[in-house]
DNA sequence: ACCCAGAATGAATGAATGTTCATTCTGGAT
DNA sequence: ATCCAGAATGAACATTCATTCATTCTGGGT
């Protein structure tokens, strides 16, 4: 009764007041997913232990287990969110009713695919850990899969629309979209293993510049 | 006397003659790298352990830290050792004195980077565990920077040939050697985890694709 | 005020793994 | 033929980690 932490928001990792709560299940699983996040992209895939992603979400050991069964499966879940977070995102922006015009939904798709802040970086930690796992993981090839087939199929969509309205000629959708979704990887993949060669502007531009030379009517 | 095994070339990881065997350091360093790689590519690095590396190799726990003083050494100097081999072999095609055309050099190097059989996508597998951890890992960073630079160092400037040549105006050599190694690699990464969307004679048309809108003289 | 389903805890357990080192063995030098 | 530097071995050790489960605690329902 001398604490005033009826209001603790389980942000602070430590704190003195280590009060138990209780919490429906699906916030403990959120809460723990997200802990598993900043721990893979701080420390490595490879190294990530349960001690560090309970201590880290502030919570002890043997939650994980009750919420998920194994840390096979925490890890296997949080590949789950991280790619369908990422996917979804696209995904809604590529629908776009909100956007009509075909050239501002090319750039807002660039800007969700670019932009951000720290945040992002911690995504594309974790989405290229699991890739690097994937080569012998069938179980995370099919998690991959099964989103970015959805993804691939709305770019093309996308692209299909782009094509009609400028008239481009010589122009194959499926392939420019593969190559698209392939550049923006592989700038990711700049980013995060060699920043100090590739900026986010930079990375920008040339993603900007591959739409320009296929686009040339919606980005200027 | 009785087994013809004199000429063994360690190639067979059981065989009953189990004779013991004594090779320069080179040799047994070479070995255990060639082991490490299969490990990786077929388990995943972070499954990898010393037992299943030196069985994979035909030698025994001990030797590893030996010739490497640690599982962590013997894990970087694989890394060092594929990052080298694979822009090795790409800057000694662009630098390419054998190949005096500089459209038949861009094939040539585009055969490189996308062709081969089995044993590339080995070295895919390793190659992409490490970009997983390079996120948490500085020191895989700095391997992968250094060879990375010196490698966009010679595309760029093999662009800038070309681009001379062909009097191309209105286009940025860096930001198009930037562009095109990034989709190298998300290519690569499409092979790899999702082999089922992307076959590599549609990952090879692409990347063409890519270098005829840029050099439309060069690439027919 | 009381109760109790089930959420949360964390010490204990056992399996797996990196590393060490006393010992064995090899093959070229003498 | 003999010798020995140092390459190779693998059982033993210490540590680390995932998982379990007996116990404690919480908060909504009555």
């Amino acid at each position: 009764m001398t604490d005033a932490s009826s209001t603790v928001t389980e942000a602070s990792p430590e704190a003195g007041g280590k009060r138990r709560q209780i919490r429906p299940k699906a916030e403990r699983r959120q809460q723990l997913i997200d802990a598993t996040i900043r721990c893979i992209a701080q420390h490595g895939l490879s190294a990530v232990t349960m001690q560090m992603v309970t201590r880290e979400a502030g919570l002890s050991v043997g939650i994980a287990n009750l919420h998920f069964e194994s840390k096979d499966n925490l890890l296997k879940e949080t590949l789950r969110f991280v790619a369908e977070e990422y996917h979804g995102g696209q995904i809604e922006i590529m629908e776009g009713g909100d956007i009509p015009d075909l050239g501002e939904r090319l750039d807002a798709l660039l800007d969700f695919q670019l932009g951000r802040g720290v945040t992002q970086r911690q995504k594309m930690s974790v989405w290229f850990a699991y890739y690097g796992e994937a080569g012998a993981r069938p179980v995370y090839q099919k998690i991959v899969s099964t989103v970015d087939r959805l993804a691939a199929q709305k770019l093309e969509a996308l692209f299909i629309q782009i094509i009609r309205e400028g008239n481009y000629r010589g122009v194959d959708a499926r392939e420019l979209a593969t190559g698209y979704s392939a550049l923006i990887d592989g700038l990711h993949l700049g980013l995060l293993v060699t920043p100090r060669e590739l900026s986010k502007r930079r990375a920008r531009a040339v993603a900007r510049d591959f739409l320009r030379r296929a686009f040339p009517q919606h980005i200027h």
